[in-house]
DNA sequence: ACCTGAACACCGTTCAAGT
DNA sequence: ACCTGAACACCGTTCAAGT
């Protein structure tokens, strides 16, 4: 099953018993077609197109050669797409270790979710493969430096990170695919949102659907989307200090 | 392009500009196939092959029939795996009123979590279609009737719901995932496991993510993800009374 | 070492036709 | 009202063959 033809990929031993290999081909033919060269092509494609239009064909056919050719480089399009997956992790900014862990963290959150909206794409990916490539690790190490700096007893550290990054990942996902529909309508932000507003009004199911959202108050979605970002954001930084602070970080009694 | 053949769908106006249908034939046909019918064959297909293996001829061999017969009930195989998928939101059991509502939020992640545990195939459909099917809408209605007794105030409730239940989505979606793979692999999750873990010990690359897994003490994988989950919820919680508490619920200094 | 062409076993969906 | 068969325009992937 392995990718025991091509030269310079590492030893195909991956973490995972299935799992996805690492490395790719040395930068070298100069006029083939290039792993690196691939992969690039293949992000442009998703952010394009969506994952859904993507097929080996299609990118070949981009590439100006047969779709055969890219199982040169690669033996499935999963491994591809893994491939690609983590490449957009590299825009992933890290902040500073001198930063204080909280704003550290609200960083990683963020800039996570702004990963995930500019690349639709990459939220059923980051389902599906349970990936750590290299730039996915870095952000993922990144986190967990500034988790050890917030008092939480060891045994907690996995909880805490698991609650704001899952959090930033179903943030960024449902937004992302909101900002799809909207650009595949054809439609502003706000106009979507008018309009699905008032087709709630319509029905009385809806009713207290239809307060929550209009709780919020006045202002363009991205205005209101972004205040409830920061304020779910800063209630689990509020709840990680607070369940420093206040014991041993250990389960809460019911 | 809407469903006008079928008798005794609803007039089809949702939503979503593109929106799913809502309401099935009345149980009508003593012989027939029935959406009933196939709603429910197809969520059995979806938990015993996965997402990736259902396609409408293959349900169609489950039910006995040719592919074509299903196109009769439903317009495209989307808007069957949105039935499928507001289908299994029954199995979310709603905590009473009278219960705290953190108890009562609480209780909603854990079925939330549970329910993308045992269908695995939810998680990407729930990504994609921006759902909400009236057994969904169910369940986020007594979400915000729970956190509205939260002492927050209205304009922060949205961003709270989204901070515990984009949490529980993550969560169990990898949850899901994690198990499907153990499942597909033959091994218990403890195997999986350790040899992860094994494999992780040999890559210095990894050495803080080992150490970080490792911190959270011995046991097997089940009770220490139980208690990450808990410990999460516990800060999510705690988070959000303390914004309650703290102020006006506004998003805080930096 | 790299790339192609034909073929296999699939898809979702349309459309005309049957009962 | 309900179901079928053949067909269209696709898929991912294998395999033998080219240069």
């Amino acid at each position: 099953m392995a990718s025991d033809r091509r030269k310079a990929r590492d030893s195909g031993s991956s973490v995972w018993l299935s799992g996805p290999p690492a490395r790719h081909a040395s930068g070298g033919q100069p006029h083939g077609l290039g792993l690196d060269k691939i992969v690039e092509a293949t992000v442009r494609l998703l952010d394009a197109e969506g994952l859904a239009k993507v097929s080996m064909r299609r990118l070949a056919g981009e590439l100006g050669v047969t779709a055969m050719s890219v199982y040169w480089y690669v033996d499935t399009k999963d491994e591809l797409l893994e491939l690609a997956l983590d490449h957009v992790h590299e825009e992933i900014r890290l902040p500073a270790d001198d930063v204080d862990w909280r704003e550290r963290l609200r960083q990683l959150a963020r800039e996570h979710r702004r990963m995930l909206v500019t690349h639709p794409w990459v939220s059923p990916l980051a389902g599906e493969y349970l990936n750590i490539g290299p730039r996915a690790l870095a952000f993922a190490e990144c986190a967990q430096e500034a988790i050890r700096d917030s008092g939480l007893p060891a045994r907690s550290w996995l909880g805490a990170l698991s609650l704001l990054f899952q959090f930033s990942y179903g943030f960024g996902t449902v937004e992302g695919r909101w900002r799809e529909r909207c650009r595949s309508l054809g439609v502003s932000e706000d106009e979507l949102h008018g309009e699905v507003m008032a087709r709630l009004a319509g029905r009385s199911e809806y009713a207290v659907s239809l307060a929550t959202v209009q709780a919020r108050g006045e202002g363009a979605v991205g205005v209101l989307r972004e205040r409830d970002f920061e304020f779910a954001l800063d209630c689990a930084i509020a709840g990680i200090t607070e369940m420093g602070r206040s014991g041993t970080g250990s389960v809460g009694g019911r």
